[in-house]
DNA sequence: GTGAAAGCGCTAACAG
DNA sequence: CTGTTAGCGCTTTCAC
């Protein structure tokens, strides 16, 4: 109870009268013990307070059990849905996660790889911020690696796990052109969030295929911050005091549409319709509350968790694994009626 | 390049020409070596595409040069602050970050840290569920602990960090007995979020300092969940028509009030007022924005983490570091004029 | 400065 | 069924 230092399985090997091998078989579950010696192995371990150390089955398996995660950021909803689901995921496969943060610098990114690396984790699971990592190195020496909710251009042969996005703008651009919108804008992002242009090119597709024009005017990309994505809605709506409708990229972007529109005193959706992909969870308390695609970012991870260890035989197959999306419809798009604004 | 297995420090000794010693010493930055020497191993590592193993490396040492960390729900944007700022801290110092929910489960909390123990990480951080963990033994045995955001009545010894919840709420009712309310209710939590009780105490004692009746009738506790919130604040202004103002003791009872006045065409703050603790992002979306307490949940996990790993001689020493809150006036709260409801 | 050797705690043959 | 043995990749005396 005072030892200074944890037992090893060599003092419950003494302690029990039995050899190392025997204790390593209990605890490992390898094998098979005679109950009554089992039962020896765990009194003496309990008396003594013994935990394997994973750090010698790892160096003996050559491999810690433990898969890496990296995301852009903990705290944005989206993200924080998709650790918590390669959470979950792991915890049914019985591995530990790291996390790790990127901030959207590849350079960090690459870093964090690194890191993953020498801890010899059984995979890495990424949002990833770019290339410069040395993605197939790291998916070749030690680990296995699963994109989640972006795929990269010159990285197909990694598998990825993504929201179906375009379909979720579709639906959204059909809504709204159902509701008899014309003039409708797009806030994307510049920096790419999802499939890079994914989205404004299914709000391009599908306002053609509706036969509504879509004006260049009316697209505009702002980078993925606070300030920049008020900026884009606060220049849009001004310069463009037409539009009857905007489709948001990401909540970032909804917000700042949100904000905006107040501070115009334009009323939603009386004067202008907003909705916006990602369902965070204060789309509902907004006034009028917010209509939007909610993505699936904790099936996310935990498909890509699955595929990470579960399934190395089916990656990569057949594509991109995509999960659909869903439009939430709420209060904040109305029916154009003529001679608004 | 095509090797099946990653390359040792072996392999890089043997191509450098040196012996594994000096290329342990070159990546340990332990000992002096000649730079001519170094500059050998160097190479003969990039040529071998070498990264040593954190596990080796470990099992020497006796640590993982990991840290555990244990959050209630890495989704709740409090708790993905704190991991924010541990992330943040453990990167300083060259950690790396092995994070799990317990989800409020004191057994699955135990199991977790039974895990980290396995893992052997050099501390752990813990927003703890409840006292099934055998912290105590996990402190000693191979790792220190550290409590974050909550204490643990029968574990004081263990070293915490706290927001200062009380002062919190005092400033919260303060404002709103200086706005002229009189009739103010106190949504608060059943199990507890921060130190048990500390909220509503705080609540109850500067009503009392201030000459304001604290009615029973107007404290309610609500389990933290979204339909026991709801239910919790539907049934409050339901039953006292009269309240004119509401403190949220978190940001779910907070979002249960605002929803809750909406349903009954109360009018925020004209009607009721709301205010919070715990200033999550949308709180300035909400129309009208919210009034809350902002509690730093970030630099608390940057000060646990740095606690755990950086000052373990400071630790626990008089009393849990408490951080400060901050009021963030917005405008979900009004003065109270005459006849009102 | 550098190398040889002895483990760190565990698993996996291989004998018995 | 169980014990013995040989490492897994690394750090660290201790000589040279």
């Amino acid at each position: 109870m005072a030892d200074r230092r944890s037992a090893t399985i060599k003092d419950v090997a003494a302690a029990a009268g039995v050899g190392i091998a025997t204790v390593s078989r209990v605890f490992s579950g390898t094998g098979a013990v005679a109950d009554a010696t089992r039962e020896r192995v765990l009194a003496a371990a309990r008396e003594l307070d013994y935990r394997p150390s994973a750090l010698g089955r790892g160096l003996k398996l050559r491999r810690s059990g433990g898969i890496g995660l990296i995301v852009p950021d903990v705290t944005d909803p989206f993200c924080a849905e998709l650790v918590a689901g390669v959470l979950a995921c792991a915890r049914t496969l019985g591995g530990h996660v790291i996390v790790d943060a990127a901030h959207g610098d590849p350079e960090r990114e690459a870093e964090i790889v690194d890191r993953f690396v020498e801890q010899r984790v059984d995979g890495i699971i990424a949002r990833p911020a770019g290339e410069t990592a040395d993605w197939r190195a790291a998916a070749r020496v030690c680990s296995s690696v699963v994109f989640a909710d972006r795929i990269l251009p010159g990285l197909a042969e990694i598998p990825t796990v993504l929201a179906d996005d375009a379909g979720g703008v579709r639906s959204l651009a059909e809504y709204l052109v159902g509701l008899g919108h014309r003039r409708i804008a797009f806030l994307g992002a510049a920096a790419p969030g999802g499939e890079p242009g994914v989205r404004e090119r299914a709000f391009r597709d599908t306002l053609e295929r509706l036969g509504v024009p879509a004006e260049d005017d009316l697209v505009v990309a702002a980078r993925p911050a606070r300030d920049a994505a008020y900026a884009a809605a606060a220049g849009l709506l001004q310069r463009r005091a037409d539009v009857t409708a905007v489709v948001a990229a990401e909540h970032l972007l909804g917000e700042a549409a949100v904000l905006v529109a107040r501070e115009l005193d334009l009323r939603v959706p009386a004067d202008v319709s907003i909705a916006m992909v990602d369902d965070v969870p204060w789309a509902e308390l907004c006034d009028p509350p917010l209509t939007a695609v909610a993505r699936p970012g904790r099936d996310i991870g935990y498909r890509a968790c699955e595929l990470l260890l579960r399934e190395p035989a089916r990656r990569g197959r057949g594509g991109p694994v995509r999960l659909p999306t869903e439009l939430v419809v709420r209060g904040s798009c109305g029916a154009l009626r003529a001679g608004r604004r």
